[in-house]
DNA sequence: GTAGAACAGTTTTTT
DNA sequence: ACTGTTCTAC
């Protein structure tokens, strides 16, 4: 079983029940190793449903036990190891335990889960009810107020060094945010709502108390976990408290391509994992079966400029191939020209589109490639930046089956209530009230106060969530149908583009048909959102040939046969919005070398020279760019250097962009369609 | 208390 | 340019 494996992989597959770290380094067949660790430890007789394995996303995780499957062969065909290991991330890992286990550290078992919108509304909500933010200096906005919390919560660290660490211009509001929190914790708990800090939180707490804890470890013989780069404190110490000792515990990582430092995660649990488990196995991974010498040489070089790091040099034994290039654009629209003819060329010469990817650094930097791939109709599917389940719409249907599955959210009967004309916050908590302590909706049956523009529709109202909160609900797809009736008209009023939102609302009532019921349904929205809009559409159609477009975090993992990053400027990447500390600036430089380390035989990188840029009360104008500081001339050197049209000396400012904003607003629109 | 209008501040990556 | 917040007229 083991044949096609280097010595390393071999190693790491065949290791015992110690500690276990494999440094992975792109392209180096982290999958295909972690699918034979676990083919091996089935082997060897570990029941399959005794392996954890946590990966980033549960789609990773069903493509390594796909592959497992593959690999046990026969002996998996009655019962595939697929559908008996527990395999997904750490949160809806954690959601099932809890729901299993959670009442023994006082959990009730029905609680729903808040998505960070949600968490944000909370926030919001209190900090009015507090009024925070009444005085003179202004209160930190409520994104920040969560990112704040999040950060103390995963770092595990105390509110006042957070603050002076990470968000200096905030210090002075300490009080009113030790306040707000305190508040948002109590408030969050009589809901019976856990938001994605308190999964891993309150699963972490459940792994400290003594029967529960021993009763989840004894569940797991072997713990495996993907990605280990991007987990972040509060994870290290929930699987030190899931593997004693690190006891059955493999970790995968590449501390080169830590890329979630803004989410806590911390680079220190990989560049550690040997001081914290004595006696640990490090396993290097360094031949590349990804890309061409010429491309690793490249990216090995933008890498070694990094400050810390397991070093590692890839190499590969693939043939030579095309050195990669770096291309100068006059502006925008050259960038976009030359992309677009270099993907139709290679098209051409037989790579189907899918085996091409543009990738840049924030989601909006591919407005103007997809107006223009609109324009000629060439398809394509965008991963990353704003989600279907983050539109106004379908965040209000989801509040009705929230509130029907918890009639204790008051953030979902908030957001349901306030559908209706006339009633605001107020009214809605007022009429919530009896509602949160009976936990149904009888005090809404005879004769609740009702303001009267709301009349109309309270009947309705009151039957429906009668209707979705009996014992016996209808199927989920009727239910999402009768909510659609009740809300078509109230979306009318309300919001543009009716005729794509509703369309966007039919589209999900198909999804919901393949749930078994509400909860699962809510769950995996929230865990797991779809990634791009046509992932709604079923599983990815293979007929259709398609371009892909992705923010460089969401092609984490992924590679194609040619890449083009795009918008290579300094300020772009790295971001001008990172405060320029050190680490910050390793972190933009890790995120490049992802970006780069995704292609197999093509890799372009471009930046256009002037570009229109927008800054505060300006009606925007256009810059000059430079290109990124993560390519000097001695790394730059390994790049064949371009003009993308050396023949087209063009005029300052042309005109033509005029045309361009209109058609972007254009694409935006589209985004609901 | 609600809803629409006027104003002000800020802009990334995501479980 | 857009979003979120505050102000003001119902």
């Amino acid at each position: 079983m083991l044949e096609g494996l280097n010595e390393a992989q071999r190693e790491a597959a065949l290791h015992e029940d110690g500690p276990l770290l494999v440094v992975a380094g792109a392209g180096t067949g982290k999958t295909t190793t972690l699918a034979h660790r676990v083919a091996q430890l089935i082997g060897r007789g570990v029941p399959p449903e005794r392996i954890l394995l946590l990966t980033f996303a549960r789609r990773a995780a069903a493509e390594l036990l796909r592959r497992v499957d593959g690999l046990l062969g026969r002996a998996a065909l009655d019962r595939p190891a697929s559908s008996r290991v527990w395999g997904g991330t750490f949160h809806s890992v954690a959601t099932r335990l809890l729901r299993q286990h959670g009442e023994r550290i006082g959990l009730h078992p029905g609680f729903t889960i808040h998505d960070r919108g949600d968490s944000e509304d909370l926030l919001e909500v209190l900090r009015a009810e507090l009024e925070l933010g009444r005085g003179k200096r202004r209160f930190p906005r409520k994104a920040t107020c969560l990112d704040i919390y999040s950060r103390c919560v995963n770092a595990r660290a105390p509110l006042d060094g957070v603050l002076a660490r990470a968000f200096p211009w905030c210090s002075e509001q300490v009080d009113g945010l030790k306040l707000l929190f305190r508040t948002f914790v109590d408030r969050k708990a009589e809901q019976r709502v856990l938001d994605y800090d308190d999964l891993l939180l309150f699963f972490h707490a459940l792994l400290g108390t003594e029967s529960a804890g021993a009763a989840v470890r004894a569940q797991f013989d072997h713990v495996l976990v993907d990605e280990y780069q991007d987990t972040n404190a509060l994870q290290a110490e929930l699987l030190d408290r899931l593997c004693p000792g690190g006891r059955g515990l493999t970790v995968v990582g590449d501390d080169a391509q830590a890329i979630y430092g803004f989410r806590a995660a911390t680079v220190r649990n990989i560049l550690d994992f040997s001081a914290r488990h004595p006696g640990a196995r490090t396993v290097v991974l360094a031949e590349n079966y990804r890309s061409t010498p010429e491309l690793l040489l490249a990216t090995n070089r933008v890498i070694a400029q990094a400050r810390e790091r397991h070093p590692k040099d890839l190499w590969s034994r693939k043939p030579s191939g095309e050195r990669p290039e770096l291309v100068t654009c006059a502006d925008e629209t050259e960038q976009t020209e030359y992309v677009l003819a270099r993907i139709l060329e290679r098209r051409e010469q037989g790579m189907d589109l899918r085996r091409q990817a543009v990738l840049f650094r924030a989601s909006h930097h591919s407005l103007h490639l997809e107006v223009e791939l609109g324009r000629r109709g060439i398809p394509f599917h965008k991963y990353g930046g704003l989600r279907f389940v983050e539109t106004a719409h379908v965040r209000d249907l989801l509040a009705f089956l929230r509130l029907a599955e918890n009639p204790r959210d008051l953030l979902a009967g908030t957001r349901v209530l306030g559908l209706l004309p006339g009633v605001g916050p107020r009214t809605a908590r007022t009429l919530l009230e009896p509602v949160q302590r009976a936990g149904s909706f009888a005090s809404w049956e005879d004769g609740a106060r009702v303001p009267s523009p709301a009349r109309a529709h309270w009947t309705a109202l009151v039957a429906l969530c009668r209707e979705l909160a009996a014992p016996t609900p209808p199927t989920l797809p009727v239910q999402l149908h009768r909510i659609r009736a009740f809300y078509a008209p109230l979306c009318e009023e309300r919001y543009d583009h009716v005729p794509a939102r509703l369309r966007d609302l039919e589209q999900l009532e198909q999804l919901a048909a393949g749930f078994a019921d509400r909860g699962a349904f809510l769950g995996e929205l929230t865990l797991e959102p779809p990634r791009s809009t046509q992932d709604l559409a079923g599983p990815p159609s293979l007929d259709e040939d398609h371009l892909v477009l992705s923010t460089i975090h969401s092609a984490k993992g992924l590679e194609f046969d040619a890449v083009h990053v795009i918008h290579a400027a300094d300020g772009n990447i790295p971001s001008d919005l990172t405060t320029g500390s050190p680490e910050e600036i390793d972190e933009e430089l890790r995120l490049f070398y992802v970006a780069l380390s995704r292609a197999k035989r093509h890799l372009s990188v471009t930046f256009p020279l002037r570009w229109f840029d927008r800054p505060a009360g300006t009606g925007g104008r256009y810059a000059f760019a430079q290109l990124t500081r993560f390519l000097p001339p001695e790394v730059a050197s390994a790049f064949e250097l371009r003009t993308a049209f050396p023949e087209t000396a063009r005029p300052a400012l042309p005109a033509e962009d005029a045309f361009l904003l209109p058609e972007v607003r254009g694409a935006l629109r589209a985004l609901w369609n």
